[in-house]
DNA sequence: CCGTTCATCTGGTATATACCAGTATCAGGA
DNA sequence: TCCTGATACTGGTATATACCAGATGAACGG
C-alpha cells in the first residue's frame, strides 16, 4: 500500500531517523517560520497520517513529541495546538506574582477551586512552626491566561492570625490582602522545585494528559521576623513557565543539603 | 483469545480507569512496598503483557507512565529499572554543590566531556557584562551517582581573570579551584529554572529517550563586587532532583518579570 | 429564540503483528 | 586465554484496525 523504500529504512538522502521525528521536525520548522502562530490548530492525528502517508499512531507520536517538548498543548478531545510563551516567575520577587503579571501584558484571572479551614498535619505544623492541629485556612485557586489554565495554587494560613481571612475576595493577589489588611509582610521564603508526574484531579484542572509531567513549586513564607504564616504549594503546567531567582550565598547553608 | 468483560469494560468491581493505568498502579505499589527496590529491574513490556494478559503495547504504556512519574528509568533496550531517590540542590548555597553532595551519603562522579577556548556570543557577552567576542573559558561535564548520569553541566568563564583555569583537574569542584587559586568566591547568582524537552545530544549523555523532559538550570554567578565571571547551563534529569532556594525579597525587583 | 438531537469531528485506549537495533551471555574455535 | 559469533533477550518503530468518549456545530422542533 505504501511507497516507501522499505520498512525501516533510513539514511537515504535527505531526512534520517525515525520517521515521527521527521514529520515533528517539519511541524516545528512551520511554527518557527510563523505559519502556524500560538493557539493556532495543529492537524489532527488523522489528517496527519493521510498528508504523510503513515498510519495514525506515526502521526501521533510525532506530535505526542512536539507535546513533551512543550511547544504543543493538547485540549482533550478537541486537537492540539500551538503553545503560548512561557510566563516568567521570578521567585525571589515574592511580592505578587499577581501583581507583577498583570502589569506585564499577560491577563491573569484566579478561580477559586476550594476553600476550608482545617487543622495542621504533621509536616504542615512542622513548615509552620506550630503546634500539630492548629487550626489553618486552606484555599486553592486555579491561575488562567486568556482562558488557559496554567497552574494551581494551594495555600496555608496560620488561622488565627488571619482571621475572617476566607471571606475575603480570594480572586486577587492575596499578597496584597495580607499587606493592606494584616499588616503582614512577606519577607523571606524557603522554596523547593521540583519535576515530577501529575495526578489525576491536578491533570483534569490543568487539562492535560495524566500522562505529563508538572512542576511542583512549594515555599514557606515568613514575615520579617522570620516568623512563617504561609505555606504554599504551586502546580505548574511545565511548558508554560520558566522560574528566576536572585540567590545571595549564605555560607552557613553548608551542611545542609 | 482473551477472556475480558468486553473490549472496554472498566467499572467491573474493583479497579477502574484504563487498563494500563491500573497495572502501572499495581507497579507502583510494588515499589512502595519495597518488593522493588532501587535500581531493581522491573518485568519487561513482553512479559508484563503474558503475566496480565494484555498486548504489548498496554503494558508498555504502563511502563511508561511510571517513567514520566520519574519513578522508574528506562536503559536503552536493557529494560527499566527503579530510579534512586532524588538529589536535593540548593541553589542559594552556590558554595559547592559538589562538596555538599560528597560530604552527605551522595558518591559524585564527575566526567569531563569537552573543554574549550572561544569567543562570547552576543548573549553570553551580554551576561558576563563583557565586550561581544571576548574570550571564554568553556568546558562541558557530565555528572554521575553510581555509574547514573544525573546532570550535565557546561560553564563560561571569562578567560582573562582565570589564566591556565583548562589544564586544571576539572574532576573537583570549580568552585574550590576559583575559590583557592583564582582568590574569587561566588557570591550571588541570577537564576532560571525550566523544564523543556531534551535535545539529542543531551538525551545521549543523560542516557534517557530523545522524548523526554529535563530541567535546564542557567546561572551567572557574581563575585563580592558584584561582577559576573562565570555563566553555567545544567540540563538535569527531572526525576532525578529537586532544587530548593532560599529568597530574600527585594522589593526594587517589581517592574522586572 | 432556545434547547435537544444527531452526525461528525477530535483524541484515548486497546489488540495484533512485524521487523529493526542495541545488549548480554555463553558456547566454541583460534 | 581471548576473541568471535550465534542466540535470546531488551526496547524502538511502524502498520492496521477497532471501538470508546468528549467536543462541536448544524439541523430540527417546540
Amino acid at each position: 500500500m505504501l511507497d516507501r523504500r522499505s520498512k525501516q529504512d533510513g539514511k537515504v538522502g535527505s531526512s534520517v531517523g525515525p520517521r515521527f521525528l521527521q514529520i515533528a521536525n517539519e511541524i516545528r520548522d512551520q511554527i518557527h517560520r510563523g505559519d502556524l502562530t500560538v493557539h493556532d490548530i495543529l492537524p489532527s492525528e488523522r489528517s496527519l497520517s493521510e498528508q504523510y502517508g503513515v498510519s495514525r499512531m506515526t502521526g501521533r507520536r510525532a506530535l505526542e513529541a512536539l507535546e513533551t517538548e512543550g511547544l504543543v498543548y493538547n485540549a482533550d478531545r478537541r486537537g492540539r495546538f500551538v503553545s503560548p510563551k512561557r510566563l516568567n516567575y521570578n521567585v525571589s520577587n515574592m511580592v505578587s506574582f499577581v501583581t507583577t503579571a498583570q502589569a506585564s501584558e499577560v491577563d491573569l484571572e484566579i478561580e477559586v477551586v476550594e476553600t476550608a479551614e482545617s487543622f495542621a498535619d504533621t509536616r504542615l505544623a512542622s513548615l509552620l512552626e506550630q503546634p500539630e492541629g492548629c487550626g489553618v485556612f486552606e484555599y486553592t485557586r486555579l491561575f488562567h491566561s486568556g482562558k488557559h489554565p496554567i497552574f494551581i495554587e494551594t495555600e496555608y494560613l496560620i488561622a488565627e492570625r488571619f482571621p475572617g481571612f476566607l471571606n475575603r475576595n480570594l480572586r486577587q493577589s492575596t499578597t496584597q490582602i495580607l499587606e493592606k489588611s494584616y499588616n503582614t509582610l512577606a519577607n523571606t521564603g524557603d522554596i523547593v522545585i521540583r519535576m515530577r508526574g501529575v495526578q489525576a484531579f491536578e491533570a483534569q484542572l490543568l487539562n492535560i494528559a495524566s500522562s505529563h509531567t508538572v512542576i511542583e513549586l512549594e515555599q514557606v513564607i515568613r514575615d520579617d521576623k522570620g516568623t512563617p504564616f504561609c505555606f504554599g504549594r504551586q502546580v505548574w503546567r511545565g511548558e508554560m513557565a520558566e522560574f528566576s531567582a536572585h540567590a545571595i550565598v549564605s555560607r552557613q547553608d553548608q551542611g545542609k543539603a
